[in-house]
DNA sequence: AACTATTTATAAGA
DNA sequence: TTCTTATAAATAGTT
């Protein structure tokens, strides 16, 4: 909304940053007591300045405070998966995380879609299409690169969740060795290790397959 | 900034303000994530609908720099390309024709940024990664065969061009070697085949070539 | 801090 | 509801 379109990436200049910074907070916080007004429902904004400094709007239907929402808010938090509460609910309202993650994906479709529609009616020319294709490919690369970087997460969590299984099962296996030797003491004989062996069959597997389920 | 101004007083249409509700809420905390990463700091909004139910943002400072592989695509696509053709006007006109033309890859290009940006904001899984990736890849291969179709096109209009202007060409030759032979008639000799033929130099190269600066 | 040229958000309308 | 359009609002760079 100013003389040139702003990339939404961490503004560099320390000057013009500063300036951003007192002119968006102003705005956000005007925004918010303006939902808040308009539909009569409960806002709180806390932003913390790269000094530390606290900056706070809180409008409400009925309490007028920071805390009283953070409060609400940590109840909420508190409450799995409560969401709505009041009386009948039948939910109509969609789950915010479903309609956000996904829109931008359905968007992208649509837009190659209209892309591809108006290649007949318009004349473009080959260069436009060397382009397209050279960003369709870093954005793919792009793509490629956080699908990456999250399986990576997964394996590791997985990789530990399996190391700490593996310790429990050590343990285990040492209780079971114990309670034969007592067996032993009385029953003066038997292997049963085989029973012991068989819950540790292959884990890399079971880690291997379920990644593609996740 | 809607069709009117609005006085900020409770919206007492019960539809009117849901819908409200729900742009200025995505609003708000688009604004919210830009105010984070354009000037690094930390924020949180908290919003409880009329029917308690939450919605909520938290950003803090992550660095994020695949807008700038975009810049580049955007700027060539601001500035004029081609140039009319119409005589002398200094046309006013020129935007409109650049804008629809490009609309559609300009569109494409937002949706994936808007994807990579809420990349940090949203967690997505390694499955919504997955379906992005074929459909970028489904759009790349269709990007591509538009380009080879386009490019088909253009030689086979090159072909079209280079046949008639060789059939020119013949005609002209044999219109000379006539000529020749009425020089001949008075001047009794000389061979001047060589003018003729160094008319007829490799069209071949030429078309190739060209073809990489349409 | 005030000024605008532009971009962005959004109230209505289709 | 979703998409489009006209208009209001926010704001980046400038003075």
């Amino acid at each position: 909304m100013g003389r040139r379109k702003l990339e939404i990436k961490r503004i560099e200049d320390n000057s013009s940053r500063l300036v951003a910074f007192s002119k968006r907070r102003t705005g956000l916080i005007k925004k918010a007591r303006h939902l808040s007004v308009l539909c009569d429902v409960d806002v709180a904004v806390i932003v913390f300045s790269a000094r530390g400094k606290l900056y706070e709007f809180c409008g409400s239907a009925s309490s007028n405070s920071v805390a009283h929402l953070l409060a609400r808010y940590e109840k909420s938090c508190l409450e799995p998966e409560s969401g709505t509460i009041k009386g009948d609910d039948l939910d109509l309202e969609l789950p915010v995380h479903e309609c956000t993650k996904f829109r931008t994906c359905k968007e992208l479709l649509q837009a190659v879609d209209r892309l591809v529609e108006e290649n007949n009616a318009e004349e473009l020319s080959v260069n436009d299409m060397t382009q397209l294709e050279e960003e369709l490919h870093a954005a793919l690369v792009e793509t490629r690169s956080i699908k990456t970087q999250l399986m990576m997460n997964y394996i590791t969590t997985l990789q530990e969740e399996e190391k700490k299984l593996n310790q429990d099962k050590e343990e285990t296996v040492k209780q079971i060795a114990s309670m034969e030797h007592m067996f032993a003491d009385v029953d003066e004989g038997g292997g049963h290790d085989d029973l012991a062996n068989n819950k540790m069959n292959s884990p890399q597997h079971l880690l291997t397959l379920s990644l593609f389920n996740a």
